[in-house]
DNA sequence: TCAATCACG
DNA sequence: ACGTACGTGATTGAG
């Protein structure tokens, strides 16, 4: 039978200084911990022992080094980052069932000492596990020890027998004491002899076999007279090192070698942990999975289905559920039935109902792709998940069970997973019911779906030829940049590496270095543009970066995304963002250059069909115009019916001058100070984008909040309530939680602060846009069913229609928008067309 | 897989 | 004393 013990502390120091830094989202490090169960994995892998344990130090003065006041007092104390570690690798070790040792007034060292003197009296096998050399004196033929040893951040073990010690020192593992207390250590403050070091220590005790030897044979004619006096003058510290350096092994423990059995985890209590220390790797690696389950208590009353042969044949409410392969699971109050890839092509149909799906828009798709036209459906599962928790980062089926059902099932298999729908909806429909969010859902979220399916599959046509030939005029002119770059940097290299234009700009070119990353020396626009007349290559690179750019992400890449209808089928993702806003992927439809000249271009490649025009509608002011009605600011509302621009408004105010005379840097400065209020602004950050002085941005931000008051009074309600509750709310009732209000870290705090501020104004934003977009839907396929509306972009929409009509869908457009809602404050959505995104913005 | 960069609102 | 504005997605290089 074989025992591995751990030398807890050696062994968190290791992993604390070999592993990376690493913190959850509390602000809590967790890098010792994480090193820590790798090393003990690798251990118990390697060794396959029958038990397990750890010893650990005591906090408080240790018997051993009582007499010697000067043991400790010049070790460095424990770094905070670790400190806080190690409470938390505690807790992992009692919920995986390892037993931990320790003992008042005893070191680690002395509970591993005991811990193998019992087991090798059993006839057990004893493996330490340390990286502290002292230990290798507890070797006998029952006890071994692996030395850790990290370097180059990987961790390896050497194991020290009695022969691989004797091979090594060239004497027994005991006389280890023996050589420390004539060499010393000063790490320990073993003082040793003085002026003896390794290479003597390790000389008189092969000669003369031990500390008493030496002592007994002071007279020898090997040793040196210089030598004797050494020895003679420390004789008393000699005698004290050996005790110091003595590793007890008598501690008064309760430990039995079958105590520290191997038993199986505590999985609940472990999945908990690694849970909070965002291990998710781990969570799959120790087979934790299921264990989620009952870590939060469901009291979800789940159906038991019977397995039918078809479909129910009279009208009834089902759940369906697409697995990966294509088959159809589809549970009812009668049972579950799974229908293959085929037998839905064949097109059994469902009997009507209000049915149950689990990611509403990507269910449309599939039943559009194989030939089953079905509508909308009732109840969306991921959707719920999401608008419970839009900070999640999937949605499956098999996480949604665990954590409302407290059942566990596979995401491939549609009988399961139909089953699991089944028995969600209620829960779910529930839960939106209790946090007040049904209207939200069944009136913006569920409704929105069937909107966005249409715009994914109308999609937008792209000029292609148009497109072509703006990418080769981008790759000309790369082609020129490229070899006036590398004339001036005196050869070739990557500009896109920013590791090579670092090294070339701030070592071999001299500039000097404005700003750094983790990794290096910063070269992003900012940097360069302080640079930019103290090198001609600077403005090139500039340049180049800007036409690498539309080039890979937009000539290259919206060309590839092109369709055989010759237009671009983005996915507009409704269950990923913090907020509740959309974002729009493969491609991104949302971030379509139009700051600059040339990046618009690209805009005059996305056009109508033939016969149509593009009607672009965009509210204006959306946010700060949500903000003045949910702060109440009657200030901000007053600036806003009175239709003049808000930024002159602010300005004017601000500045104390009159709207006429505000000057075009003070209308800048007041618009930086509008968005920067809306983000959650710090003077810090203020000043460093409108390039004023930190002082000058903190007047800035008080005058704004004197003339604001109901602004400043609403920030200070908002982070409140929020720390109170530990969630934000929309105007519709969106929820959003967040965990860094709680984090101990002053930094993730103030996050946490900002997020607060923002979320309200950004979500609200993005629930009206989104009953727009309803709105706007119902009402063009009711008067003008040849419009359709094609993209979103935040506080944007984009429509296709007939060029006749243009006019009429423009007003319609910006009619739905504006009448929304009734907010203390008026919206104003400006439409107008064109024969291109280009021309209609 | 992560960091840096840059495109948008 | 410290770090520094909210929310996204795509591309590229480096380990």
């Amino acid at each position: 039978m074989k025992l591995l013990i751990l030398d807890g502390n050696s062994v968190i120091n290791r992993a604390y200084y070999g592993v990376k830094p690493l913190t959850n989202r509390e602000g809590l490090f967790t890098h010792a911990v994480y090193g820590f169960l790798n090393i003990l994995e690798k251990m118990e892998k390697e060794e396959q022992p029958d038990a397990v344990c750890v010893a650990f130090d005591l906090h408080g003065p240790t018997f051993r080094h009582k007499m010697y006041d000067g043991y400790k007092a010049t070790r460095h104390p424990m770094p905070e980052e670790l400190a806080q570690q190690m409470p938390v690798i505690k807790q992992v070790l009692t919920a995986m069932n390892i037993p931990i040792y320790a003992c008042q007034g005893w070191e680690a060292d002395d509970v591993i000492g005991t811990v193998s003197r019992i087991c090798s009296n059993n006839e057990w096998e004893c493996v330490i596990v340390t990286g502290d050399r002292d230990s290798l004196q507890l070797i006998d033929k029952n006890v071994h020890v692996k030395l850790v040893i990290s370097k180059m951040g990987q961790t390896n073990a050497t194991l020290y027998n009695v022969d691989k010690f004797q091979e090594e020192y060239g004497f027994e593992p005991k006389k280890l004491i023996d050589l420390k207390a004539l060499m010393g250590d000063s790490s320990d403050n073993i003082p040793g002899v003085a002026g003896v070091g390794q290479k003597t220590a390790t000389e008189l005790i092969l000669k003369f076999g031990s500390l008493n030897g030496v002592y007994e044979n002071l007279t020898d004619a090997s040793i040196r007279p210089k030598l004797r006096e050494k020895l003679e003058n420390s004789k008393e510290n000699a005698v004290l090192s050996y005790d110091l350096a003595t590793i007890r092994c008598n501690a008064p423990i309760d430990f039995e070698p079958k105590d520290a059995i191997v038993q199986p985890y505590n999985k609940q209590e472990l999945y908990a942990i690694f849970q909070r220390l965002e291990f998710v790797r781990l969570i799959d690696k120790y087979g934790l999975r299921d264990a989620g389950l009952s870590a939060t208590p469901v009291t979800a009353e789940v159906k038991e289905l019977p397995q039918m042969d078809g479909l129910p044949d009279k009208e009834t409410q089902c759940a369906v559920y697409l697995a990966p392969d294509g088959t159809l699971g589809v549970a009812c109050s009668e049972g579950v039935c799974v229908l293959t890839p085929l037998e839905v092509q064949m097109g059994v149909k469902l009997p009507k109902g209000d049915h149950i799906c689990h990611d509403m828009k990507s269910a449309m798709h599939a039943l559009d792709n194989i030939g089953v036209g079905y509508g909308v459906f009732a109840f969306d599962t991921a959707l719920a998940a999401y608008d419970l928790n839009p900070s999640a980062s999937e949605y499956p089926v098999s996480k949604l069970a665990v954590n409302h059902l407290g059942i566990n099932v596979d995401d491939n298999d549609a009988n399961a997973c139909a089953k699991a729908l089944w028995n969600l909806y209620p829960v779910l429909n529930g839960e939106l019911k209790k946090l007040g969010m049904e209207s939200l859902y069944y009136e913006i979220e569920l409704p929105l779906c069937p909107v966005l399916y249409k715009m994914e599959k109308a999609g937008v046509a792209i000029d292609k030829e148009q497109l072509q030939q703006f990418g080769q005029m981008l790759s000309q002119r790369i082609a020129d940049c490229e070899t006036l770059i590398f004339g001036y940097a005196d050869g070739p290299f990557n500009i896109n590496s920013t590791k090579q234009l670092g090294e070339l700009l701030f070592d071999k070119l001299g500039l000097p270095p404005v700003k750094k990353t983790k990794t290096g020396y910063s070269t992003n626009a900012e940097v360069l543009e302080k640079l930019k007349d103290k090198h001609p290559i600077i403005p090139a690179i500039m340049d180049y970066r800007m036409l690498t750019k539309l080039n890979s992400t937009y000539a290259e890449g919206l060309m590839k995304a092109v369709g055989e209808d010759g237009r671009i089928h983005t996915t507009f993702q409704n269950l990923v963002t913090a907020t509740g806003r959309l974002s729009s992927t493969e491609p991104n439809l949302q971030n379509i250059p139009v700051r600059t000249d040339l990046g618009a271009e690209i805009r005059k490649m996305f056009i109508p069909k033939p016969g149509c025009v593009l009607v672009d509608a965009d509210y204006s002011q959306i946010e700060l115009r949500v903000l003045a009605h949910i702060a109440g600011d009657i200030t901000m509302q007053e600036a806003f019916r009175s239709g003049m621009d808000i930024h002159t408004v602010t300005a004017s105010q601000v500045f104390s001058v009159p709207a006429e005379q505000v000057t075009p840097l003070q209308r800048r400065h007041a618009k930086a100070v509008n968005f920067g209020i809306v983000y959650g602004i710090s003077e810090f950050s203020l000043a460093e984008d409108i390039g004023v002085s930190r002082y000058e941005a903190k007047a800035y931000i008080e005058s704004y909040l004197a003339n604001y008051p109901g602004v400043k009074a609403y920030m200070k309600q908002v982070v409140a309530d929020a720390a109170r509750t530990g969630f934000t709310q929309t105007m519709y009732g969106r929820c959003r939680e967040i965990t860094e209000l709680k984090s101990s870290n002053f930094n993730i705090r103030q996050s946490g602060e900002r997020i607060a501020l923002n979320t309200p104004i950004q979500g609200t934003a993005a629930d009206l846009i989104k009953l727009a977009m309803i709105r706007v839907d119902k009402a063009l396929s009711e008067k003008f069913p040849d419009a359709k509306l094609l993209l979103q972009v935040h506080d944007e929409l984009i429509v296709e229609c007939p060029e006749e009509i243009a006019q009429q869908v423009a007003e319609l457009i910006s009619r739905e928008m504006e009448q929304v809602a009734q907010l203390q404050v008026p919206l104003f959505a400006e439409a107008k067309w064109g024969k291109s995104w280009y021309e209609a913005k």
